[in-house]
DNA sequence: CATTATTTTCCCCCAGCAGGAGAAATTCAA
DNA sequence: TTGAATTTCTCCTGCTGGGGGAAAATAATG
């Protein structure tokens, strides 16, 4: 049996951890005096702390350790560390793909770039017609939405259902959130092949206000701001859900920066 | 002027998310109404809010940006940023070393280890004559620890100070914490060179609990638990701090898994 | 005038602890 | 046995970047 402060130079975490181990039920002594409430750990639970440290070194939630510690399930752990070898070369990727960003941004501003420009869009009214459009809608994540592509093309595929426009998305979320957000992927199809599908529907026509916007989809931002912000100074409302034309994508260019899309807000006065 | 909804649609942020960077002062709305509280955003600050959202896709934390938004100088914002890519790239090779360990791990397991093995270590009990030492003391993160090595070679260098014995590193702290901890690393030295000389000391003698130690430091915990538990189970008591003895480090092997420590703890019925 | 939409404040929640207050208990030495 | 020092206890706040939800007030719309 040892002390708080004996087991906590044993394991090197500090008794305030320990406490914390205990509340949380992670690691609860083996004995709590009742007099005092002194606790005290066996020697057992010496395995016990270090296993913790281990995968806490490997980068395991407390919460994933006491699941792993709970079943002590071998075959489970070997999965739970593949796993997370897994999620830390997703990790790796997205600090890398941050990077370039920023290199390219840092590159950008050195060639005499100013840091924001929203200002030089060109937002137009359009009058555009009704378009019939075969569609799925998800509430996904938006890092997701590679997925979402590829189950449009393989259902268009095996409905042999044909395009005849650039791909859409209509976003119903209001306030936006790019974790989790409703959005329908569709593509403008020839009514003669839409009969008796499911997932068609008309994409209302009338006054849009429109804008292009060219650069990677990360940034596109600056483009709602200043449409919206058009909007607004014309008296404008916005009375449907927008959506994007994705006009030239990672089908047509290697280079993100020359990816086009434009924007579209259906309005009203 | 915006409310908060409409600045959150334009911002694509919630208008949850603007209350708290009112609130910490990141962004303060243009105005607010006096009789209802309700905040106005000005047509301006929507540069200010895409700056933000941009700032913080490049990894910025609110209280930086903060910072760079105040400052509004162009050079402090690109001397942030390729400060940001240097922290990245750190975290990139911090990623990537734990991923080899836990590599390192798996395969270890499937070859048909067991997860943990604190019980066969072979503790001893020895008898220790009094060293001269002489080191350098310091409280420091134990990722530093290179530097204090460096440190005290150059030390030992300038003063022509003869070692006679592999390093040590004596630990000050009762309650271990790695990112701050008291440590003297130290090396026995011939007492004729010691003349006058600061940071020379005895590294006093007596019966101590040794072990060794066959791994990379970053598991070296589970041996401490080891003697620890030994010590415990044969009615010694600790009467000093602790230290390491590096008897085989990366100035001999390039392999981690090589290296070995004898770890020594004073002690007394 | 009634209904709906928007905004306000207020409070609790997440991880993974750190730090400190104040009190009670234990241990050690004289 | 007494006093002092140490250990431990519980309870509270704080960090980051907000999310979730409730109740109440206000605005906009028909």
């Amino acid at each position: 049996m040892y002390t708080i402060g004996q087991f906590s130079r044993i394991g090197m975490v500090s008794s305030k951890t320990l406490r914390f181990y205990d509340e949380i039920g992670l690691l609860k002594p083996a004995e709590v005096d009742k007099w005092n409430a002194y606790r005290y750990y066996s020697g057992d639970q010496v395995a016990d702390i270090f296993l913790i440290n281990e995968l806490r070194n490997y980068g395991f939630s407390l919460e994933e350790i006491k699941e792993l510690i709970k079943s002590k399930d071998t075959k489970k752990l070997q999965e739970a560390m593949n796993r997370k070898l897994e999620e830390m070369a997703a990790e790796m990727q997205r600090i890398s793909d941050v990077m370039s960003k920023l290199q390219g941004k840092i590159a950008k501003i050195q060639k005499g770039g100013s840091f924001m420009d929203i200002n030089n869009y060109n937002v137009e009214v359009k009058e555009k017609r009704p378009q019939v459009i075969y569609g799925v809608k998800r509430r996904i994540n938006m890092m997701d939405m590679c997925e979402l592509i590829n189950e449009l093309c393989a259902k268009m595929e095996s409905n042999s259902v044909k395009a005849c426009g650039p791909m859409h998305a209509v976003y119903y979320e209001k306030e936006f959130n790019p974790e989790d957000t409703t959005v329908e992927l569709c593509i403008p199809i020839v009514e003669s092949t839409a009969n008796g599908l499911g997932g068609v529907r008309i994409l209302p026509g009338g006054t849009h206000a429109c804008t292009l916007y060219n650069g990677p989809y990360s940034t596109i931002g600056s483009a709602y701001a200043a449409i919206l912000k058009w909007i607004n100074e014309n008296d404008y409302k916005v009375i449907n859900c927008s959506y994007e034309v994705y006009l030239v994508t990672s089908e047509d260019t290697q280079d993100e920066n020359k990816y086009v899309t434009e924007i579209c807000f259906p309005i009203s006065k």
